[in-house]
DNA sequence: TTGAAAGCGCTAACAT
DNA sequence: ATGTTAGCGCTTTCAA
C-alpha cells in the first residue's frame, strides 16, 4: 500500500497525492476529494521512513531517559510527550540505565533517526565541548543543568530546579525546626550532577546553621532503586541511630527510608522527621503524607519542549531556566522539643 | 555523512561498506579494518530511515501503552523493552490515554513505522475481526486476554493472568479469614476487560461463600488515577462504613484507598483489611506492607515478546498464555474475630 | 492545476 | 572479494 496505489486508484499522479497528503495548495477541490476518498478506501498510511529519508530530517524529537526507576522522571516524560505531540512533532524515546552514556545514546539517535532536536532527561552531564560536539543538533537538559561541564551556555538549553538551593532550603526547614542531627540519603556523593549539587546544599545548610558536618550521617545508595535505598537506609540506621531528621534527595528514597525506619520501630515524624525533593503523586498517599519540595514536573516538561521547538523554528535562542519548587507540607516533619 | 562518504574515505565501494555494516561475510579482514576505521574517524552512523525503507520493513516492534498512570503497566513496559532489545529488535512506543483507541493507534503505527509486530499493553479489547483486520501484522495483548472480542484465537496472542480466577482468589482469601462485608474498588464495572473480569471474580467468590451481593459495596473510580480512586474511596466510606475488608483491582488503588481510610480514622488492617492485585514495587514499601497477588511483570513482558518474535520468525504459532500470581503476604489482611 | 523525473541513503541482487 | 546498479516510498523541482 503505497502512494502509487492511491494515485492509481484515484486516477491522478503520485505528485498530486503527495500534495494532498502534505496540504500543499494548488490542488482542485474535486481532485482533493477524490484522493482523500482513495486514501480512506485503501486505508493508506504514509511510510514515515520514506518521508524522513527524502526530507533528510524527520519530525522527530528524541528523548533519552536515563534512570526510569525514578518515578519523578517518568512523570516528566509524560508531559514531554504531550508537549511534543502538541507542537506537531513525534517523540522517539530511548531509555538507558543510570550507568549508560546518554551522550553516546543521544548522538547515535540523532544521526540514525534524523532527529531535529534532543531532550536529555536525567543525566550526569560533566562533558567537554568535544564530547558534546558529537550531538550536532540542538539539545536541552531536562531536570539537570549541565553546569558541571565546560560547555558554553549558549550551545544548549536546560530546564531544572536549582538543585543546590532547593536542597539547602529543604535542610534549612529541618534546622529551623530545631534539628541538629540530620542525615542524608542519596545516590552517590560525587556524580557531577543533581546528587552532588544537592549534597552541597545539604552541607552548606548545616554549616550556616552552625552544625558540624558528620560523615557518618551521609549514606549513599548507589542509585535510585527502592531496594538499594532501603538497604542503604538500613546501613545508616545500624551505624547511627541518633539522627532526628532525614533528608533524601528524592521522594521514592524517602518512602523506602521510612519503611526502613518503621522496620526498627522508629516512627515518622515522632522519632524522626523526613523531608525530600520531588513531589511524585504517590508520596501524597503514603501514611504519613510526605513533606516534600514539589518540582513542577509539568512546567519542566513543557518548557523543555517549548525552548527546543523555539530553537528549532528559529523563534528563540538557547536558554537556561530555573524553576522553583513548592513546599508540600506533609506530616513527616516535626519540630524538635 | 553517508555510506558514500565512508566509501570514499576508505577507498572502497559503498556495497563493501554496506557489507561491513551488516556483518556480511566475504570481506577481507584488511578491508574491513579500513572501513571500520573510516566509520570511526567520520563518526558515521547509519540512517535508519533509508535502511528501513529499502528493507520495506523495519526492525521495529511497536508497543501501545494504554494508561501510563498504572504503575504496573509501566513496570511491564521496562521488561518488554529489554526483551525487544535482546531479541535484536527496536521498540517504538506510543502512550495513549485510557479513553483512546489502541487499535487505531496500533494500526496507524504498524503502517507508518513499518512495524514487524505489535504489543498492546493494557487495553479494553472488545473488538470485531473487521476492526482488528486494520492491524495487518502479528500482535499480542499483554496484561489482558482480548477474550471479550469475537476474534479467532489463532489470529493473535495474549499474555496475562486469569483475571477472573485471581480476583476470585483474592476475595476468597478475605472470606476465608471470616470477612462478610467486603467492598470492591475498581475503574468501571463493565469495561469489557480486566475490570469486568475481576468484578465477576469478586461476585462469584462472594456467592460461593454464601454472601449476598450488596451493590452499595461496589465503587467505581472511573479510572486508575490515584486522585480519582481516593475520591471514590471517600464516597464508598461515606456511604457505607461497615465493610471489614476491601478488594481493589490494583495496588495503586489500594494505596489511595488506604489513605482515604486513614483520613476517616480507620486503621488497616485492624479496622479494615485490604487486598489487591499487581505487586508493584512501591506497595512493598508502604506501611503497612500491602497484601497483594503479585503479577509476574517480568514474565509477562518477556513472554509477550518471545511469542511475538517466534511468530515473526516463524518459529512458533500464536498462543494464549495465562500466568499465575504469587501471593505476597503483607500486613493488610487480618482475620475477623 | 497537474505530471514526470530526480534523488534522499541504503540493501541486495547481479556483474566482474 | 569487490564493484555496479536497481529500486524501497516519498518529496520536490521543473515542465507542461
Amino acid at each position: 500500500m503505497t502512494i502509487k496505489d492511491v494515485a492509481q486508484y484515484s486516477g491522478v499522479s503520485i505528485s498530486t497525492v503527495s500534495r494532498v497528503l502534505n496540504h500543499h495548495p494548488g490542488v482542485r477541490e474535486s481532485v482533493r476529494r477524490k484522493v482523500m476518498d482513495a486514501i480512506e478506501a485503501l486505508h493508506y498510511v504514509p511510510n514515515n521512513s520514506a518521508r524522513d529519508l527524502v526530507k533528510t530530517q524527520s519530525d522527530a524529537i528524541g528523548v533519552v531517559l536515563r534512570g526510569a526507576e525514578n518515578p519523578f522522571l517518568a512523570s516528566v516524560l509524560c508531559f514531554i510527550e504531550q508537549a511534543i505531540e502538541k507542537a506537531g512533532y513525534t517523540m522517539v524515546l530511548q531509555q538507558i540505565g543510570t550507568e549508560d552514556d546518554e551522550v553516546a545514546a543521544g548522538a547515535s539517535m540523532a544521526c540514525s533517526k534524523r532527529l531535529q532536536g534532543l531532550i536529555l532527561l536525567g543525566g550526569s552531564f560533566d562533558y567537554t565541548p568535544e564530547r558534546m560536539a558529537t550531538i550536532d543538533i540542538p539539545f536541552v537538559c531536562c531536570s539537570f543543568t549541565g553546569s558541571f561541564g565546560s560547555l558554553e551556555k549558549d550551545q544548549y538549553s536546560s530546564v531544572s530546579i536549582d538543585d543546590y538551593a532547593e536542597a539547602y532550603r529543604a535542610v534549612k526547614i529541618l534546622t529551623d525546626r530545631g534539628h541538629r542531627k540530620i542525615a542524608i540519603l542519596l545516590g552517590t556523593v560525587n556524580d557531577r550532577s543533581i546528587n552532588e549539587l544537592r549534597y552541597m546544599g545539604y552541607r552548606d545548610a548545616l554549616k550556616d546553621a552552625g552544625i558540624d558536618f558528620d560523615e557518618e550521617l551521609v549514606e549513599q545508595a548507589g542509585g535510585f532503586g527502592m531496594s538499594q535505598v532501603y538497604e542503604a537506609a538500613g546501613r545508616l540506621i545500624a551505624r547511627r541511630n541518633d539522627f532526628t531528621a532525614l533528608f533524601t534527595i528524592s521522594d521514592s528514597m524517602a518512602i523506602a527510608a521510612m519503611k526502613a525506619l518503621d522496620h526498627v520501630g522508629r516512627r515518622v515524624p515522632d522519632d524522626c522527621s523526613v523531608i525530600a525533593i520531588d513531589g511524585i503523586e504517590m508520596s501524597q498517599y503514603i501514611i504519613p503524607t510526605l513533606s516534600t519540595l514539589v518540582q513542577p514536573a509539568d512546567a519542566m516538561g513543557k518548557e523543555a519542549v517549548r525552548i527546543l521547538v523555539d530553537v528549532l523554528e528559529k523563534k528563540g535562542k538557547h536558554a537556561h531556566l530555573r524553576l522553583e519548587t513548592v513546599l508540600r507540607e506533609g506530616e513527616t516533619v516535626k519540630t524538635v522539643d
